[in-house]
DNA sequence: CGAACGATTGACGTTTCTCAAGGCTGGTGG
DNA sequence: CCACCAGCCTTGAGAAACGTCAATCGTTCG
C-alpha cells in the first residue's frame, strides 16, 4: 500500500500543553495515553463525561442517532484536536474512525485547576468558541448547500487538515462522509465521480480514499462560499 | 388585534445581572438600552464585535448568506437571550424580527473584567456551551430530519420559549422559519396546514402566526427525537 | 384606496434518495 | 497459493421529497 496510514495533520490552534498541562508543570495532571482500534467506541451518548481527549494519531467521529438509525456526524477529530468538552454528560457518541491514539485528562482535575487558573478557563472558552464556529459553518452547509457544494467544502476542509505527502488520504468511509454532509453514500460517490470527470480530482491507484486534488481553485469555486 | 405584540418568554438560564454586571455592582459597566425597529440590522457580518447584547423584549435573528442570496438562520434570540458573543468579528448578521429592545455591554469592559474575574469567564464559557449545544441539535435537524419533523421540532422549541396567554405567538414570518429549518416557505406552509388538518394545531382568527397547540404529545411524536 | 407584503394552494420540475446489481480489495482459511 | 467472503465503492433506474413557479386571497400601511 502506497500511503500507509500516515495520518498527520497541520498544527492545530490548541493543545493540552498550551494549558500548561504537561506532566512536568502540573504533576497533579496525569496525561494518560490510550489507543482505540478502528470502529471502537471512545465514549457513548449520555455517559458521564469523565475525560477530555486529544487526538495524537488517527481520527475519530462524533455523532448522534435518531431512533430509526439515521446518523448525523457533527465533527471529525483529527490529530491535535481536543474533544469531549462540555459539561456533565456526553451529548454524542464518539468512535475511532481508524486505529487512533489519544491522550486523556480527567475532567475532575481540569475543573479543580480551572477554579484558580483564569488563563485555563479562557483557553477552554476559546476552544469551545472554535467548536461553535465549526458547528455554525456546518449549519449553513447542511441547511442551504447543494450536494456538490457540500462535497467540495468537505474536501477543502480535509485538505486543510490532513496532509500526507501531497495526497489527501481520507481516513473515513463514504458512509462517514455522507453522515457528515447529510447525504447518502450514493450521492457522495456520484459527486466524487463528477469531480474526477471534471478533472478536479484524481483517485490514487487501488484506493478510492487516496485523493489527489488537481485544482483547488476550481474546488473552492464549486463551493460558493459567502 | 388579539395578541398585541406581547412577546414574553420563560426565564432564560443566563442574564447580564448574573454576571454581577448591574450598574450598581459595577459602575464601570454601562448597561445601555436600545430599541431596534422591525427589520433593522443590529450588527452585520464581519463588523467588529464591540458589544454583547441581551434581548429585553422582541426577537432577533442571526443569519449568514451565500453569494446568491440563500440564507441560513442559525438562531432566534428571544427575551432573556444573550447574543453577540465570540471573539473579534461578528460571523453573522443579526436583525430585529419585530421591534426589539436590547441591553448592551461594551465587549472591551467585559474583557477587562474577565481578566480578574474567574466566575465571569466561567459564565461566558457556560453560555458559549449552551450556544454550541443548540447548534449541535440543529445540525441533526438540518442533516437528517424530514420537513414535518423539522417543523414539529421548531414549534416545540418555540412553545418552550415563547409564552403568551396560552397561545404560541410566533414573531417570525414563514420565510424566517424556512431559513431556520433549511426549507422553503411553501414547504413550511404545507406542513403547518397538514398539522392543522391532523388536529394538532389551530390558527387563531385572522393571524396565521398565532398558533394554538392542541396536542403537544402528538407534536413530539411527529419529531422522532433520539 | 391602492400597493406591498405575507400566506396558502396547485401543478410541475429537480434533486436527492432508494433499491438493486456488479466490481474491486483485503483478509481468512483450506 | 488460491478460493471465497465480507466490506466498500460505483453505477443505473425509478421513486419520493422537496423546490419552483404561478395564481389567489387577506391584511397592513401609507
Amino acid at each position: 500500500m502506497l500511503f500507509h496510514s500516515t495520518w498527520t495533520s497541520l498544527p492545530r490552534p490548541h493543545s493540552f500543553s498550551e494549558f500548561g498541562m504537561t506532566a512536568e508543570s502540573n504533576p497533579s495532571i496525569s496525561l494518560n495515553e490510550f489507543t482505540y482500534r478502528r470502529g471502537r467506541e471512545i465514549y457513548g451518548e449520555k455517559e458521564p463525561a469523565d475525560y477530555v481527549y486529544q487526538v495524537m494519531s488517527g481520527a475519530a467521529r462524533s455523532y448522534r442517532l435518531l431512533s430509526d438509525g439515521r446518523r448525523q456526524i457533527s465533527a471529525f477529530h483529527l490529530p491535535g484536536d481536543i474533544f469531549g468538552l462540555g459539561n456533565g454528560v456526553h451529548r454524542f457518541t464518539t468512535e475511532a474512525v481508524i486505529d487512533t491514539a489519544v491522550r486523556l485528562v480527567k475532567r475532575e482535575s481540569l475543573e479543580t485547576l480551572a477554579n484558580n487558573d483564569n488563563a485555563l478557563v479562557k483557553n477552554l472558552l476559546c476552544m469551545t468558541t472554535t467548536n461553535l464556529q465549526h458547528a455554525e459553518d456546518h449549519l449553513l452547509l447542511l441547511g442551504r448547500k447543494t450536494s456538490m457544494e457540500r462535497v467540495a467544502a468537505c474536501l477543502i476542509e480535509m485538505d486543510g487538515r490532513l496532509i500526507a505527502a501531497g495526497v489527501l488520504a481520507l481516513p473515513m468511509t463514504r458512509r462517514d462522509i455522507a453522515d457528515y454532509l447529510g447525504l447518502t453514500i450514493e450521492t457522495i460517490s456520484r459527486s466524487l465521480s463528477c469531480l474526477r470527470e471534471l478533472g478536479v480530482l484524481h483517485f490514487m491507484d487501488n484506493n478510492q480514499r487516496h485523493v489527489v486534488i488537481m485544482d483547488r481553485n476550481k474546488l473552492a469555486e464549486l463551493d460558493r462560499q459567502n
